[in-house]
DNA sequence: GCTTTAAAAAGTAACTT
DNA sequence: AAGTTACTTTTCAAAGC
């Protein structure tokens, strides 16, 4: 009897107990950062699935979790910046990222391309603007996006330029700092981008 | 009424990397001490690093007589580099054969494809691509037939990798081209006049 | 897997002036 | 704000940890 526990408790550890950790993980990495919970259920989803797959042999269940939950939150349209996500996670970012890779690679998902759209509701959000804003700001991606002036870009530096010509275009005041904080680049990329744009959508922005 | 003087995709050779087997064991130690020039830190990294300056190559040497080129821009920099880095260490107390078998590992070439690519359609569209502009700009196309790796960018300038001869990124370049083409996601500048929307007032931003 | 070499592409970042 | 330098991605071999 003793010997059927144990070989129990075997099967059990190899997969069981990497799920729990990894579940684990996941729970303090989603209130830590503030995740919703549908994230961490599809990261575990993911999760499941690496570890059916046998990828995350080899590999920390942090850096896998924390890609898991990267890949989960852009699949359900809530994208975090993997750069914020590993100031929360031991793993390296190079780690982190290797993981996407590979479960980008081995697992049949989609994950639909970033887009700077799903980062301005955020950023607006951050920093409390109005609706109207917001709208404007989504109408200077998607022109710039016609314009093909996005390809290559960080989704989070366009997200931040468009938002911040928005307000401007509203008569908000508030710095490109503000801006590159909410969205997590520097200065220097809000004030490349939004000088890009601006000109080439031929914006005039008004004195205040 | 449309001129076709489409330039096509073009590509220069930009570092190859060879391995050269001298079929000797050498004594790094001896050769570090005779070649101030040499960088040789065993700790860090079992090769001694020799640097040319003509055309800039530099060279790992091995214990085992192996060793690893890169830098060069054509074979025949590389062959007159391998013949330059024998004589040196041959100068130096070793004994190598003047003519050692020579083996092009990797060639890495940049280029254009002179029409700008919508990267987020031909991410869609290509099988083995990844395009994640978080992270890196350029699109990573896997090709399979010459087995080489292409970095697309929206300018339509590229970077071909993994090639063993230049025949080889010559048929991927065009190949990738193409296929580019059939896809749909090559545009050339004119076009069609998009349109620029006005938004407001104008006056100048100043802080 | 890491270490070291080289090289390009375009974007972003971190310092200095 | 401009300049520099440097890091992101990809590829490959070598010998050893």
């Amino acid at each position: 009897r003793l010997r059927k526990w144990q070989t129990r408790a075997r099967v059990q550890t190899s997969y069981e107990r990497n799920f729990v950790q990894a579940a684990q993980e996941l729970e303090r990495l989603k209130s830590a950062m503030g995740v919703p919970r549908p994230c961490v259920e599809q990261a575990l989803e993911i999760y499941r699935q690496a570890l059916e797959k046998e990828l995350v042999r080899g590999r920390s269940v942090e850096a896998m979790a924390a890609a898991a939950l990267y890949m989960a939150c852009r699949m359900l349209k809530t994208p975090r910046p993997l750069d914020e996500l590993i100031r929360f996670t031991k793993a390296s970012r190079r780690e982190v990222a290797r993981c996407y890779r590979l479960l980008l690679r081995e697992l049949n998902v989609r994950v639909p391309i970033s887009d700077p759209v799903l980062y301005i509701s955020r950023v607006a959000e951050q920093l409390k603007l109005t609706g109207d804003v917001v709208k404007t700001a989504i109408d200077i991606i998607n022109k710039a996006k016609k314009a093909g002036l996005t390809a290559g870009k960080d989704p989070a530096g366009l997200a931040a330029a468009a938002v911040y010509i928005a307000s401007l275009l509203h008569g908000d005041n508030r710095t490109q700092k503000d801006f590159a904080i909410a969205a997590g680049v520097t200065e220097v990329t809000v004030r490349n981008r939004y000088k890009e744009l601006a000109k080439a959508l031929d914006i005039k922005i008004p004195i205040k | 009424m449309e001129s076709s003087k489409r330039q096509g995709p073009t590509h220069k050779i930009e570092n190859i990397v060879a391995t050269v087997n001298l079929g000797v064991e050498l004594d790094l130690e001896q050769l570090a001490e005779k070649l101030p020039v040499a960088e040789y830190n065993p700790d860090q990294f079992p090769g001694l690093i020799l640097r040319l300056t003509k055309p800039r190559i530099s060279a790992l040497i091995f214990r085992t007589g192996k060793m690893v080129c890169t830098g060069a821009k054509n074979e025949n920099d590389l062959k007159n580099a391998v013949h330059a880095l024998v004589k040196l260490l041959n100068d130096h107390g070793a004994n190598v054969p003047l003519n050692p078998e020579v083996q092009v590992q990797n060639i890495v070439a940049s280029g254009s494809l002179n029409a700008e690519v919508d990267l987020e359609q031909a991410a869609l569209l290509l099988e083995n691509a990844m395009y994640e502009p978080e992270q890196f700009p350029g699109l990573i196309y896997r090709m399979t037939d010459p087995r080489v790796v292409v970095l697309i960018f929206g300018s339509g300038k590229i970077v071909c990798t993994g090639a063993k001869s230049e025949k080889d990124v010559a048929v991927a370049v065009q190949q990738l081209y193409d296929k580019l083409r059939e896809i749909g996601v090559l545009y050339v500048e004119e076009g069609g006049g998009e349109e620029a929307e006005e938004l407001e007032e104008e006056g100048e931003e100043e802080e």
